[in-house]
DNA sequence: CTCAGTGCAAAGGATTTGCATGCCG
DNA sequence: CGGCATGCAAATCCTTTGCACTGAG
């Protein structure tokens, strides 16, 4: 992570109108020294001493500002994880069965081909992309 | 679609113990005739007069019996459509503003490509893929 | 002083479940 | 006929919201 990972980060809060406060900088520092997307259950027993209320307003508000994302498996928990451009592109390994999500990156030759492919999608719809994802679902090696 | 879908379907259904009943032919039909995923909303709207309950549970049961796959957007709603070793394999489209998914397909090379990637995955890690998603999120010509 | 941020508790809403009834197999 | 599927209504549970309080600028 950047060592003015927090300077970004005030600087996007800024440009929403918000404070970067305390509680988001904890929020912020959690995210970037997980190693996976955190869902609401995992951050309030990370043991930061915070309001359910507030982490989900702090996230709801730190992802609109565009620093954090919504990452949505097959549990009932939404999770999240710090920007890509914040940290760096990657993609998500879903288990089916516990809903954990792990990260990993793609080859070169992949992404090339997948943006190629975006490329013909948006010039043949009214598409507009943002980004794409691309998960594998299957059994992690704690459920297999 | 095939003209022995109901037969396949009711073939996977056996395999797990489970009827294939009136409503749940009628929710074959429906997402076999629907050219993208449906939420139980537009389930309902659809007019065969379905107890909403009995929706989520039938749904349920023809996802847990490989029948049907439960799609999730940005939306509140989760969506449901065919396996695609029932209909053909394809990528998403997800409104981020609306929710609305729309179905593509990628070329050859993309797959292959992607194909290759999962293995490498698969193989230097304990996950066991059992299948992947595409998805590109953006803005719909509609809320564009 | 002011106003956004916070915490608590209560509300919201998609989804699930209990139970009585009905119908398929 | 028996048991699963169905429908209705009530319960669940993640998430959001109302409101009063606190703290930063």
């Amino acid at each position: 992570m950047p060592a003015d990972l927090h300077a970004t980060v005030a600087g996007r809060l800024r440009l929403v109108d918000q404070r970067y406060t305390r509680q988001r900088r904890i929020l912020v520092d959690l995210l970037a020294s997980a190693s996976q997307p955190l869902s609401i259950p995992d951050v309030l027993a990370l043991g930061a001493h915070l309001a359910q209320s507030s982490v989900y307003r702090n996230l709801g508000v730190l992802t609109q500002a565009g620093v954090v994302h919504r990452v949505v498996t097959t549990d009932d928990f939404a999770r999240y994880e710090l920007a890509e451009d914040l940290t760096h592109h990657h993609h998500h390994l879903i288990c089916s069965s516990c809903g954990a999500v792990a990260d990993f990156t793609a080859s070169p030759q992949v992404e090339r081909s997948v943006a190629r492919a975006i490329a013909e999608v948006a010039s043949s719809t009214g598409f507009a992309p943002e980004h794409h994802r691309l998960d594998l679902i299957g059994t992690c090696a704690t459920c297999g």
